[in-house]
DNA sequence: CCTCATTTTTAGATCAGTCTAATAAATTGC
DNA sequence: GCAATTTATTAGACTGATCTAAAAATGAGG
C-alpha cells in the first residue's frame, strides 16, 4: 500500500501547540518569529528553535534561521483542525455544559488534544453545525475552511453605532468584566467619543443607560460591525451580514513586522 | 498557610493510569504484582519497578520489594476519582453523545485525564447523577464511595435465571458481539447448561429465541444477579435489588495468588 | 563599515517515562 | 535442601520537551 503519504500522523499535543501559535501570529499578519512564539507559549526561546527545526523536518513549517517560521499546507491543515476543534468545544462547553464564556478557553485548551474526531463531529452535529464560537470567533469547518470577516477592530473604529462580531481575548477576568456591562458578541454599542492621546473610549452598550469608559489597549480585542444607520430592524442573528467564504488564505505572505 | 498536606497535588497521567492499575487489580482480589502491572499496562516489567519506587516515595501507595504494591488511602482516593471520571464519561458519551457501549472505553481513557472537576460535575448533574455506568459499572460518588454489589460471575454460575449486571470488559469487538446477541446489562437470560470440561455455556437471553453458546473464558467477564423464581413481576429499572453501601473497603488484604 | 544592542542559535543539562540486557531474589520441584 | 525456573531489580541508554548560559548573527546608528 502506497498510502502513507498523507496518513493520520499523530503529532503531540506539545506539537499541536506550536502549530496554532504559529497560525495565530501569522493571522495576526506577523512573522512567527522565534521569540514571539517563545512568547505565546511561555517557553524559552532556546526551546522554540529546537522546536521549529523540527517541525522543518517534520514538513508542518518553512523554518529561516534567525528569521522564523511559516507554516506550510500541511501545517496549516494540522493547525487549523485544532482550531476548529478548540472553537466547537467551546461552543459545546458553552450550551451544552453551561459553562460561562470566560470559562470555555481554559477547558477547551486541554480538551482539543484529547478529544477523538468522532466526539467532535458528534457535537458538531449536536450543536447543528455551528458557525461561530462563545466569542465570535469563526469555526472553520470540517473540511479545513474558514470564513473571512471584515470586522474592524474598535480601537480603530470612529464614533458611531456598531454590533459586537468578537472578542479575541481569554482572559477570564477581562471576559467577565465585558460580560458585566454588556459587551458580548451580538450585542450593539455606540461608540460615542475617543479621549485624544491613547485616552479611553465612552461606549454605549445596547442594554445599559451609562456609558462605559472602556481603555484603548482594552479596546483591541474587540471587533465590531459597522451598523447601517438607524438600527431599529428585525433583529438579526448573529450570523447576518458581511462574511464571504475562502478557500483558507493560505497566502504565506511575509508581512513586515509588528502590529 | 498550614494547607499543603491535603492540597490538589497534581500528578501525570501517567501516575494516574498507574493508580487506577493498582486499584483494578486490588479489586480483582489479587496481588499489585510488578509483572501483573506492567501487563495490564503494557509496559516492561523494569519501567514498573521504577515507577512504583517512585509512587510510594510520593506516598500513594505502598510497595515491597518482590512483592508488590498497595494503594494507601491518599493513592485509593485518587485511583477512586480517576474511576469515577471514567466512568461518568462513559455515561456521558453514551447516553449525551449516542457513543456506542463499545466505543465508550477507548474515548473515556483519554478524557480522564483532561477535564477539570467542573466538567466532572456538570455531566454528573446533566446525566442525573447516574449510578452505573454503560457496561453496568457503578460509578463512585462524588466523595469517592463506592458501591458494593453482591454479583455473581456468570462462569461460576448454575442453571437458572438471571438479570446481567454487568460486563467487564472492554474489547469493543467482544461487546459488539454480546450487543447483537442481546446481553446488555438489565437483560435476563437463562443459563441453560454448561458443558463439562470447561466447555460453553448454553444461554437464553430474554430478547432472542435461540440459543447463545458462549465460551467460558468469556463468561468471565459477565456478572448477574439471580432472579427469583418466575420473573414476571413489575420491571424494576436496573439499579434494583442488592446494593449497599460501604466506605470503600479499604482492606489491603494480602490474598493469595491468581484468580 | 564598525560597534552596540537585540535576537537567535548552540552547547550542555535535566526530568519523566520508557526500553533492553544483565543480575539477583524468590519459588518450586524433585 | 539444592538446582532450575520464574519473577523482579539494577544498570545503562534513549526520546521528547524543557532549561540556562555562552556564543554568534542581525541590524541600526553613526
Amino acid at each position: 500500500m502506497a498510502a502513507e503519504s498523507q496518513g493520520k500522523k499523530t503529532v503531540s499535543s506539545t506539537v499541536e501547540d506550536y502549530l496554532k501559535v504559529v497560525l495565530k501570529i501569522e493571522d495576526m499578519k506577523q512573522r512567527a518569529s522565534t521569540s514571539r512564539v517563545a512568547r505565546h507559549l511561555d517557553v524559552a526561546d532556546a526551546t522554540v528553535t529546537d522546536m521549529l527545526r523540527k517541525l522543518k523536518k517534520a514538513g508542518l513549517l518553512e523554518y529561516k534561521p534567525y528569521y522564523g517560521a511559516a507554516l506550510t499546507p500541511k501545517g496549516r491543515r494540522m493547525a487549523v483542525r485544532i482550531l476548529r476543534r478548540h472553537r466547537l468545544l467551546e461552543m459545546f462547553l458553552h450550551q451544552v455544559l453551561g459553562y460561562g464564556w470566560e470559562q470555555v478557553h481554559q477547558e477547551a485548551e486541554r480538551l482539543e488534544h484529547a478529544v477523538s474526531d468522532l466526539f467532535i463531529s458528534r457535537i458538531d452535529a449536536l450543536l447543528d453545525f455551528p458557525a461561530q464560537d462563545p466569542h465570535g470567533e469563526t469555526i472553520p469547518d470540517a473540511r479545513g475552511f474558514r470564513q473571512v470577516e471584515d470586522d474592524l477592530c474598535l480601537a480603530e473604529a470612529e464614533p458611531g453605532s456598531y454590533s459586537v462580531r468578537k472578542v479575541t481575548n481569554s482572559d477570564p477576568e477581562f471576559l467577565a468584566y465585558l460580560d458585566k456591562v454588556g459587551l458580548r458578541p451580538a450585542t450593539r454599542l455606540s461608540l460615542q467619543e475617543k479621549a485624544p492621546f491613547q485616552g479611553p473610549l465612552k461606549l454605549l452598550p445596547q442594554s445599559g443607560r451609562e456609558p462605559v469608559y472602556l481603555g484603548l489597549e482594552a479596546s483591541r480585542s474587540i471587533f465590531v460591525l459597522p451598523l447601517k444607520d438607524r438600527p431599529r430592524a428585525p433583529e438579526s442573528d448573529a450570523d447576518g451580514p458581511a462574511s464571504r467564504m475562502a478557500g483558507d488564505h493560505s497566502g504565506r505572505g511575509r508581512e513586515k513586522e509588528e502590529g
